[in-house]
DNA sequence: TTCTTATGCATAACATTCTTAAGTATTTTT
DNA sequence: AAAAATACTTAAGAATGTTATGCATAAGAA
């Protein structure tokens, strides 16, 4: 009984880590990491952010499936479905044009990272 | 008529910088520039953001002002109206409340960057 | 062996945040 | 005199994400 509440509060605290701020940045995050990664599948995806955040940031189901589909609508992605240990896995990877859109998204990224500490610590931005 | 079109282009040009990344990261800018400024009202504060980020990231009067609304409706900030030359200026400061809040926030948002970072770019991240 | 957790994907309802656009009003610049 | 800057407000809609639910199989714990 004690477990089961402490695990309710473990899950709580994980979700509650998740601030605003990753609000517009899954998309990036996504096609860096098929860039460095040559091909993942979604939940890999999920995994994989919380192995590199450090539990910090977890990837919700109901957020990045759609966001997959919508890259995968804009031709950003190409998706190969496959079947290991009879469960399905979409294994997605990007096409010759979302490795170019990655290119200016990571870009973008930079940009934003410097400005924002450059709000948050003018003094060591010269 | 050539100098009405080229300033249309600047315009597209410099809203075309904002991507979504910076959604999310209103309130905090909101609240670090209050700490370090004591007192700001919303248009100084689009036009600090301007001259801080060199033009890059523009404030929306349609974010700005609901955002300033909702943070004193937190009891984060507190205002003061004022007039000046004939036109009302409202100053915001933070609140007690809003100045403990502030320290968590650029916390988070300071999390949120290394883990950024560390996404983007793995390799520095040891 | 049965219940739970992990793996794997999908999607609908709702919340939050922001963009776009329109409105009001005064002052300064062209 | 017209345009741009200053200064604030708010409504409609877009974009993004959370929460919740559903389905299905595999692996691990009780």
């Amino acid at each position: 009984m004690h477990k089961k509440i402490m695990h309710i509060f473990v899950i709580q605290f994980r979700l509650m880590k998740n601030s605003q701020l990753y609000k517009g940045s899954l998309n990036t995050i996504i096609m860096k990491l098929l860039e460095e990664q040559g091909r993942m599948y979604g939940y890999e995806i999920t995994q994989k952010v919380k192995e590199i955040t450090k539990g910090e940031l977890n990837i919700t189901e109901g957020a990045l499936y759609p966001a997959l589909h919508k890259l995968e609508a804009e031709g950003l992605l190409d998706v190969e479905v496959e079947k290991v240990d009879n469960r399905l896995r979409k294994y997605y990877k990007l096409t010759e044009k979302g490795t170019t859109e990655t290119v200016n998204r990571l870009a973008e990224l930079e940009e934003f990272i410097k400005n924002m500490q450059t709000i948050v610590n003018p003094k060591l931005s010269y």
